[in-house]
DNA sequence: CAGGCATATACTAATATTGGTATATTCCCG
DNA sequence: CGGGAATATACCAATATTAGTATATGCCTG
């Protein structure tokens, strides 16, 4: 989780994550398609591994990248309690929260 | 959207929206619920402030900081993408998103 | 097996982020 | 109105992040 954060913090690595949703990628690809020079692919992948927000299949000498769910799922799962923030039923849900026993002082 | 991860990348700026999670808090309750300094806690609000995630009400010489759901909600928004990646129903979804009108392209 | 392709890594310089300390600002209250 | 409380900001030092350039590694193919 610590990590997770910090590695969607950078625009490219965001970009790399949208390529890959279509497909697995080769650094080569995500180069071309993002327009960037070959060891920033590299480090911003190597980045978002660690995170554990993708893998690596080895095939000759490419490595396909493609993603992995778990850091999203975390994320989605950091994000669930301040969904009642925008949820219709606001109103009805703050109201419980402010009765008595939902106060903390 | 841009500064929105990167304020959430600090762990302390998490630890706040977390606090802001049960109700609306002053500066000095942050400061004491999270043992940071004054000084860190006005700059963490800062750039919460900044992108969004937060706002202040004035209340004499008290500023009581409270959640604002515009950032969270792209969030949300922004990780839909991705769900399908670990939901359970992917297999029938996807037959779904196949389908005549379901498809982009 | 030599050359070339695909990728990773080391190193460096530039820039950004963070915490700390000191100070400024605003407002309340006696 | 003077003092103190609550918060913000400026400045600095330490550390981290990023891009770039050069180089290393591994694996095909002729």
């Amino acid at each position: 989780m610590e990590y997770s954060f910090a590695a969607l913090a950078e625009p490219n690595r965001r970009a790399i994550l949208g390529l890959l949703l279509s497909s697995e990628r080769s650094v080569g690809e995500i180069e071309r398609k993002l327009k960037l020079s070959q060891p920033s692919v590299s480090k911003h992948l190597r980045v978002l591994r660690e995170a554990g927000f993708v893998e690596a299949r080895i095939e000759a000498q490419r490595r396909l990248y493609r993603l992995r769910p778990e850091p999203l799922l975390e994320l989605e799962e950091w994000l669930a309690p301040f969904r009642r923030l925008w949820t219709k039923h606001l109103d009805a849900l703050e109201r419980h929260l402010d009765s008595p026993k939902g106060r903390k002082r």
